[in-house]
DNA sequence: TTGAAAGCGCTAACAA
DNA sequence: TTGTTAGCGCTTTCAA
């Protein structure tokens, strides 16, 4: 059995309560006193429990952080901005996937019963959920997701970069575009479509096509429907898995890209640029790390009021849109 | 403040014994009763805590994971296995990054304190502090890492696809060979250089490049000092991202790529497939779930022998070395 | 500067 | 079937 405090106090001759000051490197204690206490602690290897701290305390010195996946670079890179901030901020980190679990939001709510605060990426739960836990007064920092109530966001450029990157296509010519996503998986797609309506011009269109999941195979499934019928001037990606699944079909069936028909994605994942995908960069790292610190003034109580940031994103410019095939 | 057991037991006028066995779902409470302490628990909105059912318990229902970084793919689908796993067996997963940390040892070891046993991949903790955490009675499983003492450990196959993947490259006539990475990094890279040695035959050979970082920034700045001097027939890099930078910069400088130089990557990252990287596929995810198994049987004490998994892993052959240039 | 004692919110052994 | 009570290991008044 490990030692406890009880152990300690007993060997160093004096009572808990001195232990625990000294532990806690409260002042008020004898350089002596501490000094026996210290020995004994070495003696016993005595380690704190954080079980009975926390329960004493009141407090989980940890913080979760929910998110759909981690497959795709997105998501790993904005939770490894988190994780290194809060780790610096002394606080763990409790991860929770939502991927193929039918009791999500039950898994969440009980997450928020074993940290202090937590953030919540994407559509990972509904609203409802969010609001019960606001009101049962949990600390919640939402991230690529619109603002809830009263609740803390953060967010990167959506509509604004959808234009630029509209334009760009536009600029080169390109008329008929296809959204290729649903604006309703996900806050950010809906969005960026925004974006790209607002930068069309007289006789430009798109037509949105709609996919369930924004991986490569289902841009790679969609394809198919246009190599029979007329191809679009071009493609306009929710993100760049679902580009990149089309890229590599369109490629195989020998179409010619940017010349027959242009594709764009987003993100910036690291294949995007082995593809010579043209794309919109997000500070997916920044994201994870805004979010640790907004949850961590609210959790000391550093602030009372919602803040909602808006991370800058960035337009990167390809062949797939600009230039000869091979990147 | 937030309804307790006591508040629950006077609302519904039965004992916090009898609120708590309805809570914990043990049964010996009559139906009635039963009845009652969730209205109870209903009006009052009563969650129980789990700082104190943790005490009480003197466990934690949570498992950390420990790695270096979530930058890569490798250790996001590791760690996306591991919790998928440990989310289903019920318990919470802590993660660490030691990345960018001066202090790695302690986090782990105050990491060890707050979980009923962890994950270590890779060469994230030396030896001794494995060896201490053990002693100290902590349920650990490593992870692409060899075995040390008495500690569970998974690892992918290394050595045999490492050999494999050699005798591919021999078959095609290459003799001369650099391997590119540093075999003290990682334990893994080091069991690869080992199989390729395995596979030479007379009048081939191999020589050790060694990078620091195994990234694309290292891959891509190396190049530099092979296009002053002579090429060798193939760079078999100590991972992916090595080789993708390695790629980049070779294609840029115009170098026919099976056919002046071969170049193979490890672990089949998404990029390797845009880029034709011929490589071995690791199995990821398993790997973590391996892992989240292993450590459930030895925190519910199940098994008390150590167990070494060996998980297999595949040759992934791509335009790299064998076929042309474009992928 | 130190100690005694009362919690923190729960589980579990024992008694009724 | 239910209640009483003694912890789990710590922090934190309050007194000395």
């Amino acid at each position: 059995m490990r030692a406890t405090i009880r152990d300690v106090a007993r060997e160093a001759g004096v009572s808990i309560a001195t232990v625990s000051r000294v532990m806690r490197e409260s002042d008020g204690v004898r350089a002596a006193t501490r000094e026996r206490v210290l020995d004994a602690a070495r003696t016993l290897e005595f380690v704190p429990s954080h079980l009975g701290r926390q329960l004493a305390e009141r407090r989980h010195a940890a913080n979760g952080i929910v998110f759909p996946d981690l497959s795709g670079p997105y998501y790993a890179e904005v939770v490894l901005g988190y994780e290194s901030v809060a780790g610096e901020l002394g606080r763990s980190v409790l991860i929770l996937s939502t991927r193929g679990r039918d009791d999500a939001e039950a898994a969440v709510e009980a997450m928020a019963e074993r940290c202090d605060g937590l953030v919540i990426l994407g559509r990972t739960v509904s609203n409802r959920t969010v609001e019960r836990l606001a009101a049962r007064g949990a600390n919640i920092v939402l991230v690529a997701r619109p603002p809830v109530g009263g609740v803390d966001s953060v967010t990167a450029r959506n509509r604004g970069s959808a234009r630029a990157l509209t334009e760009h296509l536009l600029d080169l010519g390109a008329r008929r575009l296809v959204f290729v996503g649903d604006p309703s998986t996900s806050p950010d797609v809906g969005e960026r479509l925004r974006g790209v309506r607002e930068a069309l011009v007289p006789r430009s269109e798109v037509v949105i096509h709609h996919v369930d999941h924004l991986d490569e195979q289902a841009g790679a499934r969609l394809v198919g429907d246009y190599l029979t019928r007329a191809l679009p001037d071009a493609f306009v990606c929710a993100n760049d898995e679902l580009a990149l699944g089309m890229l590599r079909r369109l490629r195989a069936a020998g179409v010619d890209i940017p010349g027959r028909v242009m594709v764009t994605g987003w993100d910036d994942v690291m294949a995007a640029e082995y593809a010579g995908l043209t794309t919109v960069r997000q500070p997916m790292r920044d994201l994870g790390a805004t979010a640790a610190r907004l949850l961590d003034e609210l959790i000391s109580g550093a602030r009372a009021h919602p803040r909602h940031e808006v991370l800058p994103t960035e337009l990167v410019i390809r062949s797939t849109t600009l230039g000869k095939d091979t990147p």
